[in-house]
DNA sequence: GCCAACGTTGGC
DNA sequence: GCCAACGTTGGC
C-alpha cells in the first residue's frame, strides 16, 4: 500500500471544484518522473491533495479510483492519467510551512524536489500530516 | 512580480 | 554525450 501526493493549482482545479464532480481524470502531467508516478499508482491507493501557488498546504485526501490509461486530452502516447475520487477534507489544513517545520518530514518530496507535481509519500509521512490535519 | 531550482532542448 | 541556454514551476 503506497501513498501520494499530488498538487494542483487551486485557480485552475481546486479542492472544492473537484468534491463537486466527485471524480476527475488527473491530467495535464508533463514530467517524465510525475509520470512514472501515476504509472505507479494502484486502485484504491490513498493520495494526499495539495494546493500549490494559493494556500499553499494540503487540503483533503483522494484515492485512486482507476489505474492509469492514456491521456484523453493528448495523442502523445507517452503520457498518462489516472482517476481519483475525493474521500474527506482534512480537519486542518497542513501548510507547508508546518511541514518545513517538522523535522519528521525534512526528507519528502515535497521540500526537496518541490517541483515535482506527482509524488510519492512514505507511511511515515503520511502519518505525520494526519497527526498535523488533527485526523485519526 | 521576482527569482531559485530544475527539467528539457539543441548545438557541437 | 556534454553542457549552455532556455522555459516552467512554485514559494515567497
Amino acid at each position: 500500500m503506497a501513498y501520494w501526493l499530488v498538487k494542483s493549482e487551486p485557480f485552475k482545479y481546486s479542492w472544492d471544484q473537484f468534491v463537486k464532480d466527485k471524480k476527475t481524470f488527473w491530467d495535464g502531467v508533463r514530467n517524465y518522473a510525475a509520470r512514472n508516478n501515476l504509472k505507479a499508482m494502484k486502485k484504491g491507493e490513498q493520495v494526499l491533495y495539495y494546493h500549490s501557488n494559493e494556500g499553499v498546504e494540503v487540503v483533503g485526501i483522494a484515492e485512486v479510483a482507476k489505474e492509469f490509461y492514456q491521456d484523453p486530452t493528448t495523442a502523445e502516447e507517452a503520457w498518462v492519467v489516472v482517476d481519483l475520487k475525493p474521500v474527506k477534507k482534512l480537519k486542518r489544513s497542513v501548510p507547508l510551512t508546518a511541514i518545513k517545520a517538522d523535522k519528521r518530514l525534512a526528507d519528502m518530496a515535497l521540500v526537496k524536489l518541490s517541483r515535482l507535481s506527482v509524488q510519492p509519500v512514505t507511511e511515515h509521512e503520511w502519518n505525520v500530516i494526519m497527526e498535523l490535519a488533527g485526523e485519526q
